[in-house]
DNA sequence: CCGAATCCTAGAAGATACTG
DNA sequence: CAGTATCTTCTAGGATTCGG
């Protein structure tokens, strides 16, 4: 039975893209390896706050490393691994979805919400 | 350059799947056109509000068709368009990336946590 | 039966200030 | 430089009530 399987799954999933940022970090980590500076301007306008959330998340899921120099001042490094890499594939194929049918969604979002306006000044 | 496509792009899919329920809500269409008691009874615990809610998002985003009879009592079924089965085969693919990585996600959360408790009392 | 309207709360996200 | 701590704001989502 479908929803016997999928409750659980679907939660797991919003923890890994259901958020503003996750999905957008690990593209933006897909490029290269960038320290914690270079990512805050890469992802801005990303708080340090959320920006160091989101990177802890995605290393609690083993989908990024963290490499600490122990260096004046401190440096420290971000990577996606095997398995980060690995959902970026999947997750790829949602995002080239969207940006294939992006013309279609605001499309038909336009008819609904014209169709409601319509409704409106009827009344 | 990456993060100048990605941003909207991003945001746009978390309109469609950065939420608790509707992308089991469209995993349930897709077996079947269903009336509203029966989803609500599919989808349980989900709350009236938030199945009609989520119900006209999706027929705002062109995913969802939704078809009144005009009788008493009133009788309303919901169906998957082409645009939303065509997005179940995207989404799914991330959802089976999930489900075939779900022991490798829960042993690397184990593992940080546990390093995370091992430096907690080291201290 | 289907759903709109209202009220309410927990947690997400932002802003700001401070530290090794 | 790379965070932590604290405070405030915002919104998703739940509970409840009412209507056609």
């Amino acid at each position: 039975m479908l929803q016997d399987v999928y409750p659980k799954l679907t939660l797991e999933i919003m923890d890994l893209v259901g958020n503003k940022w996750t999905l957008l970090l690990v593209y933006q980590l897909a490029e290269r390896t960038q320290r914690f500076s270079e990512l805050r301007r890469n992802m801005a306008p990303i708080s340090q706050k959320m920006l160091t959330q989101k990177l802890r998340e995605l290393e609690r899921y083993g989908m990024v490393d963290r490499f600490v120099w122990p260096s004046t001042p401190p440096k420290v490094e971000y990577a996606l691994t095997d398995l980060g890499r690995s959902f970026l594939g999947a997750a790829s194929v949602i995002c080239d979805w969207t940006r294939g049918n992006v013309e279609e969604l605001a499309a038909a979002r336009a008819s609904f919400d014209a169709a409601a306006q319509e409704a409106l000044s009827a009344a």
